[in-house]
DNA sequence: ACCAAGTAGTTGAAAGTTCAATAAGTCGTT
DNA sequence: AACGACTTATTGAACTTTCAACTACTTGGT
């Protein structure tokens, strides 16, 4: 029996070790269902969890403003996807968008007051659903290794690329 | 100065603390760029990361062939949405379904001979990627943190439900 | 044997996302 | 001041995903 057979187990996922594996899949189908129900979560306020991502972006920006271009990039999506749900969000009276004079290609979005009001609301049940549906599982070393894990990874990657695409 | 106001720092994110905000965030962004970056890898092989999950599922499966309700669950994604994918992969010569004689309801989704093909020949990329992108930048003892993490925050999902939606 | 309730899978339309092309403005060079 | 190269943001079309309604079949109770 030839030894080094021993680590890995299935043909189409050949250079992952077995617990490679099992923490790759472990991690992926937690974050989908965490996605999930943190989604569901915010759709009892009548918001899905990317368009409250944005909303909560510009409330933590000054003044509750932002160039379109750094809130995409905070909010790590693509500028035309922004700019097509921006379009949703002023419809809901929710975002506006102001012309910018130092630039004037660019545009701030702005969240009205009515945005403001409703992000003021869901901030607390938002911080909830993290609370509960992950923090909570957690001990303190535990999240501590989640942050260091993450922040590690996530330089991994930078190295090569992180643009979103668009282009 | 009161004690309280301490460990929160944002007020549209009140009950985390900063370390668990850290962490989320930390977590979020890296999972996203992660995701970006396997789509892109595996962009090459004219693919997507959601596409090729559905056929590495059947290709793991016994005979290479799952009923489609149990590829959607496997997979994690709907089954209006595993349907409509089927087309597609099915137009590519990928897929087939067949009639499942247990039950007239059901059917079998099938990876056909060229599917298979694709699988191997995509498979060792993807690990490679996986591996580079990911594994690679974390130590052993991270590595088996960051399995115990998930699917202890896993756990705590299921409990109160974590079905894929589309009803 | 029948019926009600439930399950498997599909469908079309609506909503959301990506992609490539475009308009408009800036910036540095000549 | 005019050019070319780059950046900001938007657009429409193509594609993907979700949602609700639907068909066809199974199952359990009477």
């Amino acid at each position: 029996m030839p030894a080094r057979a021993i680590t890995t187990r299935s043909a189409s996922l050949a250079h992952l070790t077995k617990g490679e594996l099992e923490a790759w899949r472990s991690y992926i189908s937690t974050t989908r269902a965490l996605t999930t129900a943190l989604d569901l979560d915010l759709g009892e306020f009548g918001i899905s969890l990317a368009d409250y991502e944005l909303l909560d972006g510009l409330a933590n920006a000054p003044e509750s403003r932002m160039r379109m271009s750094e809130l995409a990039e905070i909010a790590l999506v693509s500028r035309s996807r922004l700019s097509h749900r921006m379009k949703v969000l002023e419809d809901e009276g929710w975002v506006a968008r102001a012309r910018c004079s130092e630039d004037k290609r660019g545009l701030f979005a702005v969240l009205t007051p009515k945005g403001k009001k409703l992000v003021t609301k869901i901030a607390p049940h938002y911080s909830r659903s993290i609370k509960e549906r992950m923090m909570e599982s957690l001990s303190a070393s535990e999240l501590a290794a989640l942050e260091k894990i993450f922040s590690k990874v996530r330089s991994g990657i930078s190295n090569e690329q992180l643009s979103l695409c668009d282009k």
